[in-house]
DNA sequence: CGTAACTTGTGAACTAATTCACAAGCCCTC
DNA sequence: GAGGGCTTGTGAATTAGTTCACAAGTTACG
């Protein structure tokens, strides 16, 4: 398969998350058109990002959505259930473990670990919180596919290169550092700050450009 | 000024974290191949990044840390202090009314909203939750200048619209919906769902592209 | 069955972003 | 003050991503 672009794959998720809401609404057909004016796109866009993939419409019709919803969620690699580990237990961790959106998704919290003796062995959301001591040998079994990190900028690193090296290909960071991993581990970065000062950027240089 | 891309406002951001690092460790002076090392891109990128804003550096000699970092902070429109609404006040609203790195970095929240009235009145870290219906009266008054949305998919629009009417130009939101603002208002979206199906995408394609 | 009205799928054209590559400038040493 | 060793700043070349534009299907209808 040909590399897919990050910004395609973002794309996906958005058509998805529409069809899912217009087939709960009973609606049976779309077309590139409706998708591009709800996802904020072109229909060429829709279109271009589908064909990477196959071809799933009907010339004159549309798509049929439980057909291209069930088809994105195959492509998405949505049609298992996939085990989360949260690694860091303070407030950002704690509301992502209670998040009732996960399951929505297929995503399950498996597993909570957090450095403080104190914290371990208390409930955050129905799972209790292990130590860290515990990630090498979870991992190993099995125990998630996925790292949540919501540790101290400082911790990050450590601790990814700990996962990677057991075995976890998959990790999604909240720590407001840069972090490093091997080309076959895919990590994706939220930095609250780094968001904040695009938009700070964006307001100080209204005007001048548009 | 010529419009600038989003990738090279990331990166800006980026190096400013790392000049402050560096900067705090008491090093006076860097090159464009450190800054590229410690975040992952080129030498040419990072040079051709701060271009766009002036030249900065010294042939032969590199750029002045100090110097760099406070030019930096400048063009992400850093040297005022920013006021923050965050409106929902659920666990990840919470979570961040109560995150340092905030403050760190010149944000400060000044209101919190939400639209349970059992919540209002209730502290939420030092500020206030505040009715829903002070969000008009407290926007035209500059309570704050940038919104941070934390509530449900369903409301997220309709806090979007009544903001911007009363005069916001930036919005973060967490909400998993995608949302719509006219041309002169900057909304960044995070969005965790999305960001994990970028995950299991990659997991599940691994191997026949790389 | 023919034609009109649609909508997809996709090369080709275009636009944006990144990387290359090198002249220009700076410091240091002799 | 000339030469060597560095590193910036930036046009040019390249690569990546988006948009255009249209042939090829599909349905509806007379």
């Amino acid at each position: 398969m040909r590399r897919i672009a990050e910004s395609t794959v973002r794309r996906l998720s958005i058509y998805l998350s529409f069809l899912e809401e217009i087939e709960a609404r009973g609606v049976t057909t779309t077309s590139s058109d409706d998708l591009a004016r709800l996802g904020g796109t072109t229909s060429a866009q829709v279109r271009k990002d589908l064909s990477f993939f196959g071809s799933f419409g009907k010339r004159g019709l549309g798509y049929s959505v439980p057909e291209l919803s069930s088809r994105l969620r195959e492509i998405l690699g949505l049609g298992r259930q996939w085990k989360v580990g949260i690694i860091g237990a303070g407030k950002i961790g704690a509301a992502l473990a209670r998040y009732a959106g996960f399951a929505e998704r297929g995503f399950v919290v498996t597993a909570v670990y957090d450095a403080d003796p104190a914290k371990v062995g208390n409930k955050s959301g129905s799972v209790a919180i292990r130590s860290m001591e515990r990630l090498e040998p979870d991992t190993r079994e099995g125990r998630f596919d996925i790292a949540v990190l919501t540790v101290p900028a400082e911790a990050a690193q450590g601790i990814v290169d700990r996962v990677v090296k057991s075995g976890i290909r998959a990790i999604l960071s909240f720590a407001p550092t840069q972090l490093s991993v091997p080309a076959d581990v895919t990590l994706r970065t939220v930095n609250m700050a780094m968001e904040l000062e695009g938009l700070t950027f964006a307001l100080t240089n209204k005007g001048s450009d548009n």
